[in-house]
RNA sequence: GGCCCGUUCGUCUAAGGGCUAGGACACCACCCUUUCACGGUGGUGAUACGGGUUCGAAUCCCGUACGGGCUACCA
């Protein structure tokens, strides 16, 4: 009696995804795996003039980065292929016959310029944008305003048409979206889609509905932007296949930035990533930010896209992503959009790197350092150094800065920060302390302490005014874990090393 | 303009008729730490407005305002 449930992402290849796009995604993917079934990826790609190479490429690698693999896609294979609508092109035509025949359809040979004319002959303030409907269609140039006779010589003719759907007059369309409940509309308030294009392609409204019931979709979930052309959507479905083969249906509410909805044109305006990795479009060049460049564990990524919209109404909010398999629900998708905040989203990814362990974190830490020209050649120490730094970083990048001193010997110190309380006194505490740690046996953080402060004692200075200097020394500025734990990471050569070139520099100075 | 959706701290949200409106981010203060963080404690801060329904409303209904989306042979 229950279907399997069958859900679909619906990207168009049309550029990056963003985060919108991948949070559509995650929340497809979680219904599905949630209720052990299928998460199919079609690429909606009836659109050849908005055809942007890479662009489908990048959408796969979006999704691999983030964890969440389609069961059935152009990549990964599946028994309702093909997954690409350009593939499927056949397809389509003879549904949009069908609804001609029916009566819900019609064919219409309006140029581009007579309709741009039609809507420049209607347009008035009260009707700012005109819409090809009932009102109307019987002033154009179309299968209902001509005999059959001159349709059929159009037609034989091969003359450019497209078929549009007959809107109904006074109808309620309505159904039941899972997240907002009962949503209705008046027929007669929606224009009469353009179902199949003149160059033969389908449009959304058609594709969309024949590829569902193709595929067996059983819940169809996008953004809110689609809900104001539901109504076509419904009654598609109920003259094509009939209401009982319909998907259960869910509007997302959309991500907005600091003004509307989220646009890519919103991260380099007010500094966010927007994408959920980088990408250059390939015809304007443009460039947009990604969050996995920026430096953002996809194990945060997904965590933040999906608290943006979805509660569990706990007070929890890390999760794994097999957490939030096991917990999502529809029903606590909150039907307002909401504003994306950067701040939270930096918050999710420093609590994830916190809380990752240092072989997670290895690899990538890794590659930032090598990116920055720094060698690691000790596997034990980067896991060391990674433990005792991760608390500070908030994005990858701050790795460089954080842990970058314990692999080369930094070129500049900090000189100024010390240098105004600098004495005779200090000078030789560092010069005792050299001979001191030179003899040091162990070479343990604890022991360097204590040594230190023993040392500072009987030279009645106090330890913590020393302290400054000696991370300045080691790590040439202001910043870095515990100065002791530093200096038993780098070794006795290398800490002693520092120290001298720097009490040298204090010297000439 | 029309249609649709929405409205709890600045932001993300909890509370699905009974109350000191809870949490998180951010911010502020203090503690810890003589770096910077982490951590800890505390604080500022919200039910858009007006009507109903009810013993009682953030919660249900209506209106207003405001916000957003759509209004292509784009998705």
């Amino acid at each position: 009696m229950n279907k399997e449930v069958r859900v679909r992402f619906a990207p168009s290849p049309t550029g990056g995804l963003h985060l919108g796009g991948v949070r559509t995604v995650l929340y497809n993917y979680l219904f599905a795996k949630k209720l052990g079934g299928k998460f199919i990826v079609r690429i909606e790609d009836t659109d050849q003039s908005r055809f942007v190479p890479g662009a489908e490429e990048y959408i796969f690698d979006t999704l691999e980065w983030c964890g969440l693999i389609p069961d059935e896609s152009v990549r990964h294979g599946g028994a309702y292929g093909p997954y690409r609508q350009s593939e499927r092109k056949a397809s389509y035509r003879p549904y949009a016959e069908q609804l001609v025949a029916s009566g819900h359809a019609y064919y219409a040979f309006d140029t581009p310029e007579e309709l741009e004319k039609m809507r420049q002959e209607f347009k008035t303030a009260d009707n700012p944008s005109p819409q090809y409907d009932h009102t109307l269609r019987m002033q154009m140039h179309n299968s209902l305003t001509l005999s059959a006779e001159e349709t059929a010589a159009l037609l034989a003719a091969g003359t450019r048409h497209v078929i549009r759907i007959r809107m109904p007059e006074k109808e309620t369309v309505s159904f039941t979206d899972m997240i907002r409940g009962q949503v209705s509309f008046d027929t007669s308030l929606v224009d009469d889609k353009v179902l199949l294009k003149a160059d033969g392609m389908p449009t959304y409204h058609l594709a969309v509905v024949v590829d569902d019931y193709a595929m067996r979709i059983s819940h169809a979930f996008r953004g809110e932007e689609w809900l104001p052309s539901a109504p076509v959507h419904i009654l598609l479905w109920k003259y094509l296949f009939g209401m009982e083969q319909m998907p259960q249906w869910a509007h997302f509410p959309l991500i907005l930035g600091p003004s509307g909805k989220l646009s890519k044109r919103d991260g380099a305006k007010y500094g966010f990533p927007v994408f959920a990795m980088n990408w250059t479009d390939p015809k304007s060049g443009e460039f947009t930010e990604g969050f996995r460049e920026k430096g953002f564990l996809p194990e945060a990524f997904i965590n933040l896209l999906a608290l943006l919209g979805w509660n569990e109404g706990t007070e929890q909010e890390i999760y794994s992503l097999e957490e939030l398999v096991q917990k999502f629900s529809m029903e606590r998708v909150h039907s307002a959009g909401a504003k994306f905040d950067y701040e939270k989203a930096k918050w999710f990814n420093h609590e994830w790197i916190k809380q990752s362990g240092a072989g997670r974190l290895e690899a990538g830490v890794r590659n930032l350092l090598t990116e920055n020209g720094l060698t690691v050649s000790d596997d034990k120490m980067l896991e060391k150094v990674i433990e005792l730094v991760k608390d500070r970083c908030t994005l990858l990048p701050d790795f460089v800065q954080q842990a970058g001193f314990f692999f080369r010997r930094p070129e500049q110190f900090d000189i100024a920060a010390i240098k105004p309380k600098w004495n005779e006194a200090k000078q030789l505490f560092f010069a005792e302390l050299i001979r001191n740690y030179e003899l040091h046996p162990d070479w343990e953080a604890h022991t360097l302490e204590n040594n230190f402060k023993e040392i500072a004692a009987a030279n009645e200075l106090k330890p913590g005014e020393l302290m400054l200097p000696l991370r300045i020394m080691l790590v040439g500025g202001k910043f870095g874990p515990g100065v002791f734990e530093i200096a038993a990471l780098l070794g006795k050569q290398e800490t002693l090393k520092r120290m001298e070139i720097c009490l040298g520099m204090m010297n000439n100075e």
